[in-house]
DNA sequence: ATTAGCACTTGCTCTCGTTGAGTGCTAACC
DNA sequence: GGTTAGCACTCAACGAGAGCAAGTGCTAAT
């Protein structure tokens, strides 16, 4: 989803008209009104006249940078203005002490287990920034192995517990017909240890399954049911996993006007897999992303913004953060409060990692 | 929380009557119109004419069985009304093929774990019902213990797993200081399963309390590991576990007009202890529990019908289904389509049992 | 006891001025 | 030539009033 380029001197303007257009996307974002040339005219600090903006203010339509509802209506900033607003003016507020201790807390006492430290992130952002907050799991593809165990739990019911080194555990129950005993099951589950150990889950999958192609003569019991095994348990059946909260924050806020408007948001919210998608193709990139209105290649968000950042460990990306809101967030306040998540995610979630 | 017993006298109401208030209910239900006596003449299979029925509203009216918004609107039937049709009145429609086979769809192929049960068990209630829906895990205290496994991830962490006789798999990480083998871990476990296997995870609490206050003199190393180990995996410190799916349909049915009778309602879900706690306190009755409005104790629910069923095993109540829709629901339908899914609920989870 | 008839109530909808915020244009100003 | 004051124009929002429709309550007749 490259950022889209627009030539250079369709935005050449002076430095007093992107003064205005900051005042105006500003005003905007504080009160959601459209803003008039009068009212803008007190609020700047630069004495201009309205007459003065209200020529600003033509130019800046023509250019595409403002709508307005009706002739006499004040005006509206497009997406593209709070793309340019976000780009070269916003100057990114220094966190507060107050905003970082609360986000620190994701990690507090006793928070022994990944998916805790994930559901808190989304609990936590949603707090902070009344939108609705999305983090996926840590790759099951990229996530390497830290312990394999097999547990018979009935005559032919086997569990899997699958550790990663991110510390994310994965339950899983296979169906056996032919009987095994739990000895035999502690074998295959060492053997699978001592192969597979620190090596991906995606790597796993391959070498298994091209084990499976090789001259089955050649195994032994062992190896064979070892073979079966490791391909149930590393089988890609698992849902993507993502964490959500606070999508009701926006139904509360009345940013999104319209009940349609929030219908068709929330829907989307409910298919889990399409926010996914939406995530994961955001992954390649680094930072902070930004994806306002249109920008969004999902159709259901075209009317919010969409802000991620990745969390990762030493080694690798893991998963993405994010949150959706509307359109004229506050962008000084928001990117900071994910950018620093995502930092105290990685840092939190590297400490959970076993090495 | 039991039904409001309310002194047979006054609900002393004639066939005719009677007749009267279920259509009312019936067209009210069906409309979500105020309805008026000329309307419901019309619709009534014996011919009253809307005279007489002003009469009977009137009756019902000062029984405080219906209301109206103003003079000159038509009558809305109250709490009591939706209570006394429910009681008396309603035949519960027997299901269609149709339903009955999408509930049985719960437990599809290729369903292994307990959560995906209770998952799919929301999904297909929000689907049929078009409300929200709700089911509790598994109760822990009442849970039997299947099989208990430690298993060491790092130098200072152990992962303890909990298998319960209802199926459902529980993880929790336990951070160690001293150092322990795995062979260890392994006595320790195989000593747990020895001694608490089938014993329901209270007893199991309550037992290692009472061994950790006997005279420790007595103990060897590995009963005093198994005891130290046993109170960490059998703490209580899991929250509450609820699956929820459909609060997002109450927000599209437009059934609840104002936008904030949804607001406080989310927040409810929100606080999905309050919700469990609600729950919970239904649990005792028996069958199909219905609470209409004003009945429901917690007060965020005072707008919304709750219907709710337990499932369980052969043994053991474990816990419960609901859903939460709007007073004006259809029972009819709501009413079969929840005791049949906590029927179906009920024998799949059985089938997942281990005995 | 039931019903027909009628006066009365009340919310809803439509229309029509009025108001006010805001624009666009033109002409004057520095 | 950029900036500003002034003015005519536009249009949503608000409110009052008329007419309408649905429905009630009461009374008198059946």
């Amino acid at each position: 989803m490259p950022r889209p380029q627009v030539p250079e001197s369709q935005n050449q303007i002076d430095e007093r008209t992107q003064l205005v257009l900051q005042e105006i996307v500003n005003s905007y974002i504080e009160t959601t009104e459209p803003v008039g040339s009068r009212t803008l005219s007190k609020q700047l600090a630069t004495p201009i006249s309205p007459a003065t903006i209200r020529n600003i203010m033509s130019d800046l339509a023509e250019l595409g940078f403002l709508t307005q509802a009706h002739t006499s209506a004040g005006r509206i900033p497009t997406d593209k203005a709070f793309r340019y607003y976000v780009d070269s003016l916003a100057v990114a507020d220094s966190l507060t002490e107050e905003l970082q201790s609360s986000i620190q807390k994701l990690s507090a006492k006793g928070v022994s287990q990944v998916e805790e430290l994930l559901s808190n992130t989304t609990k936590i952002l949603a707090k902070l920034t009344q939108f609705a907050c999305l983090v996926t799991a840590p790759k099951t593809a990229v996530s390497r192995l830290q312990r394999i165990e097999f547990i018979k739990v009935s005559t032919s019911k086997i569990l899997v517990i699958l550790v990663s080194k991110s510390g994310v555990v994965r339950n899983k129950f296979i169906e056996m017909t032919e009987k095994i005993s739990q000895d035999f099951l502690n074998s295959i589950s060492a053997f699978l240890n001592e192969q597979f150990r620190n090596r991906s889950f995606q790597e796993i999958r391959n070498q298994i399954l091209e084990s499976m192609v090789e001259d089955k003569e050649r195994y032994d019991r062992l190896l064979a049911q070892a073979v079966r095994l490791g391909k149930k348990a590393f089988e890609v059946s698992d849902p993507p996993e993502l964490y959500m909260d606070g999508h009701l924050n926006l139904l509360m806020s009345d940013a999104f006007g319209d009940r349609n408007d929030l219908r068709g948001l929330m829907s989307t919210f409910e298919r889990k897999g399409q926010i996914m998608e939406v995530l994961d193709n955001t992954m390649q990139a680094d930072g902070v992303r930004i994806y306002i209105g249109v920008e969004n290649t999902h159709e259901g968000l075209r009317d919010c913004t969409l802000v991620t950042a990745n969390y990762r460990n030493e080694n690798n990306v893991l998963g993405t953060l994010g949150v959706i809101g509307p359109i004229h967030m506050d962008y000084q306040r928001i990117i900071p409060v994910v950018d620093y998540t995502s930092k105290i995610l990685s840092q939190a979630i590297t400490r959970h990692s076993y090495d």
